[in-house]
DNA sequence: GCCAACGTTGGC
DNA sequence: GCCAACGTTGGC
């Protein structure tokens, strides 16, 4: 009972968490934490194992698809949100009744290049991309075809 | 570092 | 439920 893979973008930045932190990550893996956004937190939950994550790179010089990762567990209580100590501490968050929560990823491979935001721009068949329109969403849903764009033009 | 866009909070 | 104030994101 599988279905089909989905696609989706992922926002860090490379100063807190970049791709080449996720390779260096033990498994290679590590928790997507600190989502503080509703939206964002409704599409992790709506993941499953196997579905693909375009790695972006935020406030970074220059921004842009850095490489690509794997969703390896399903969303889970986000643990930072009840450690006060944490910058993402929530203090209406309870072990019984979590706010937040977060998947698991696996670095899947790096681009020989980063595609810019720039380059993505330029695309004509990106022109939709949910990037373009909600800017500030660190997490949504890419197609399968702008997904395959994007892979065929990273090389 | 600036600031536009926009999500969240809280007073009323 | 409105909306002003405030906080955050993220490009530049």
């Amino acid at each position: 009972m599988s279905r089909e893979k989905r696609h989706w973008l992922m926002k860090s930045e490379p100063s807190v968490f970049s791709i080449e932190d996720l390779r260096r990550s033990p498994q290679q893996s590590a928790g997507w934490d600190g989502v503080r956004n509703y939206q964002a937190r409704n599409f992790m939950k709506s993941m499953a194992v196997g579905d693909e994550v375009l790695y972006y790179h935020s406030n970074a010089d220059p921004s842009g698809i850095a490489g690509l990762a794997e969703v390896v567990k399903t969303a889970y209580p986000d643990p930072t949100q009840f450690d006060s100590k944490n910058g993402h501490y929530d203090a209406k968050a309870t072990k019984g009744k979590p706010i937040w929560f977060q998947v698991d990823v696996r670095f899947v491979k790096a681009f020989p290049e980063l595609l810019s935001l720039e380059d993505l721009r330029g695309l004509p068949a990106l022109k939709n991309m949910a990037l373009f329109k909600y800017s500030r969403l660190s997490i949504q849903p890419v197609t399968k075809a702008e997904r395959d764009i994007i892979l065929k033009t990273a090389g």
